[in-house]
RNA sequence: GGCCCGGUAGUUUAGUUGGUUAGAAUGCCGCCCUGUCACGGCGGAGGUCGUGGGUUCGAGUCCCAUCCGGGUCGCCA
């Protein structure tokens, strides 16, 4: 095998250009392709910055040429060489350095390569698990590197910022207290302490407040959070998460720095002009016009609420929803009346896997209105359905009608499922929100207990404080969430900073005083000490970065990800440990431990 | 935990009502080729049909179980 030795490279392949002609370079790289004509072989050869065309020809170099002719796919090469202008009938327009190539004087084979399983290219057709199995060759193709380089610009662009706005980045602990709130917990045992357990962090939120109580004021951090839930195209075990906390502000103080930070994020890093205030939107209002806490506002067709129109009418379905309660809504997906029946049964399929019983539909064609309900409706409620809808000859109106949470997540996902179908979403639109006055708390049927949405740190309105004891349910708290295209990217709040209304907030969630101790004791402790008032946020950068690159899983934004079941293809992780290692831990499993 | 989709040469796949030797493209290997860039021409090799069991004279195809991957509901303070 040939070394690396006396070449020393000068160039990367993708900066070659036009000024670099009959300059002498040393290129070093994979072989991309392969084009033997016999007394003439053209080589592309790639690296990190690209592509360009190294030509072999034995009156070049007999000696590289005859070493070129064994090169095969993905070999390691170093060359040196000669660029050269590429005549007018030879131009590759499609190629970045398509105007010149490169006249090979001398050849390196630095390593040899297997025939790769998949093509090194971009858009290729292959299932996930082979590309997850040989996970190095897939990282090895160009929109897998520009995903990784996009995701370096973009956390270089957050450092700088908040540096330049005087946050100090902190690291916080991997091993911390498991507080079984929420999310599954990953642990893991201590050796020295038999029978106990450290947690990964599910987020550094106890630690970022306690470093406000220490003073740092301005602090962030690019933190890795781990949640052993099951997992989703957009959600990890574990990812990464852009953690940030101020002190001596207010709600629309980091709302703005927030929205100044997302504006030259965009900007730096894919030439997004987006602008500033973004549009907000009450948790209310987002429910109640699109049915989702994180509504997607590249498209319009907003439910409207028709529980008026209807109410009175022949149709039972709809009088026993609204006498439970319940109510009925509609929206209009418009110029879509034409719908076959077919697809509209399967419409009724997919709502149903959002607990709807049902769907009701009124076409408005150009033979008149086609419907199975209208028959129970007078005239005048159909005007009513008409003119609260704004239907017009050949609209479609889609109607649910259920409890308030079924139909807000059933008509929502509807809204969703109908602008894919008829093409309403403008992929280059950047749609930035903010939903604001989040309630405080939830009701957790299965428990009859009240759960803090946001978590149970979070401040509730002052003018709601009163209600803590006597009505959890209308209390709102300052909590806020930014949305990107319906996708929640962000989500803090406004943060307790005082022990008796914390002690009060554990209160409303069933805590007691003595397990508040046991778990948060340090935390409200701290509080006592004088504590700022603060508040942060956090953004969940996979995502954001799957967003900017336009990808449908966050798997292709991670370098390393995990699949559905929680595994690592590559590694084989997780896997037994010796029953050594167990014993050390302190351990004995009850799943049977193979025997190896 | 539930529901849905998928698993056939290295890869992407076709495979009818259960019936001859499982077909194609691409990749790979060999030979030829001095302007290709998805180079081209000729020839060749390559298949436990995810796994296990069952039905049948006969299973890639039908049935049962199971594994793996993906999507999704629940879950994710």
């Amino acid at each position: 095998m040939d070394t690396l030795l006396g070449l020393e490279r000068t160039h990367s392949c993708g900066e070659l250009t036009t000024q670099h002609a009959d300059k002498e370079v040393v290129l070093c790289g994979w072989v991309s392709r392969r084009r033997d004509h016999g007394g003439l072989i053209f080589v592309d050869l790639r690296d990190r910055s690209g592509l360009v065309q190294v030509v072999f020809s034995s009156e070049m170099d007999k000696n590289a040429f005859v070493k070129a002719e064994s090169l095969r796919t993905e070999f390691v090469i170093a060359i040196r060489g000669t660029v050269k202008l590429r005549h007018a009938e030879t131009v590759n327009t499609n190629m970045p350095t398509g105007h010149i190539e490169v006249y090979c004087a001398e050849l390196r084979i630095l390593n040899k390569a297997k025939t790769p399983p998949f093509y090194i290219q971009d858009n290729i057709d292959v299932d996930e698990t082979l590309r997850l199995k040989y996970r190095y060759l897939d990282l090895r193709r160009p929109e897998m590197q520009n995903n990784l380089m996009l995701r370096h610009r973009v956390t270089k662009i957050m450092r700088d910022f908040f540096d330049r706005n005087g946050f100090i980045e902190v690291e916080t602990p991997m091993l911390t207290k498991s507080t079984p709130e929420g999310a599954r917990d990953y642990l893991v045992p201590s050796r020295v302490n038999p029978g106990k357990f450290f947690a990964l962090p599910q987020s550094p939120q106890i630690f970022k407040q306690i470093l406000m109580v220490s003073g740092l004021e301005r602090y962030f951090q690019i933190v890795r959070c781990f949640r052993d839930e099951d997992l989703r195209a957009d959600r990890q075990p574990e990812f990464t998460q852009l953690d940030i906390e101020m002190s001596f502000i207010d709600r629309e103080e980091i709302l703005s720095m927030m929205e100044d930070m997302t504006v030259e994020m965009f900007k730096k890093s894919i030439g997004a002009n987006i602008t500033s205030p973004f549009m907000r939107l009450s948790y209310a209002e987002a429910m109640d016009k699109y049915g989702s806490d994180k509504p997607d506002l590249r498209f319009d067709m907003q439910l409207v609420n028709i529980s008026d129109a209807v109410k009175g009418s022949d149709f039972k379905v709809f009088e026993s929803v609204l006498q439970a309660g319940g109510q009925v809504k509609a929206i209009n997906v418009k110029g879509y009346a034409n719908i076959a029946r077919r697809e509209l049964d399967s419409l009724v399929d997919y709502v149903s896997i959002y607990g709807a019983k049902g769907l009701a539909w009124i076409c408005y064609t150009a033979e008149g209105i086609k419907s199975p309900i209208t028959k129970f409706f007078s005239e005048e409620i159909v005007k009513q359905i008409t003119d609260t809808t704004k239907a017009e000859t050949g609209d479609l109106i889609l109607i649910i009608a259920d409890k308030p949470s079924v139909v807000a997540q059933a008509l929502g996902q509807l809204r969703l499922e109908m602008a894919k179908r008829l093409n309403l979403i403008d992929p280059d639109k950047l749609s930035f929100l903010w939903v604001v006055d989040f309630p405080m708390f939830e009701y957790d049927e299965d428990n009859k207990r009240w759960t803090a949405m946001h978590h149970p740190f979070t401040s509730p309105r002052d003018e709601d404080v009163q209600y803590l004891e006597s009505d959890p349910g209308r209390i709102k708290a300052k909590a806020y969430d930014m949305v990107l295209n319906g996708t929640e990217i962000g989500g803090g709040s406004i943060r307790i900073y005082n022990r008796e209304l914390q002690e009060r907030v554990f209160q409303a969630i069933g805590m007691s005083n003595e397990e508040a101790k046991a778990k948060f004791g340090f935390l409200l402790d701290a509080f006592e000490y004088g504590t700022p008032p603060h508040g942060g946020i956090a953004f969940g950068l996979d995502r954001l970065i799957m967003l900017m690159a336009k990808r449908n899983s966050i798997r292709d934004v991670i370098a390393f990800p995990k699949t559905q079941s929680a595994t690592d293809i590559m590694t084989q992780a997780p896997s037994e440990v010796a029953v050594e290692q167990l014993k050390e831990l302190h351990i004995r499993p009850t799943a049977a431990v193979k025997k190896s």
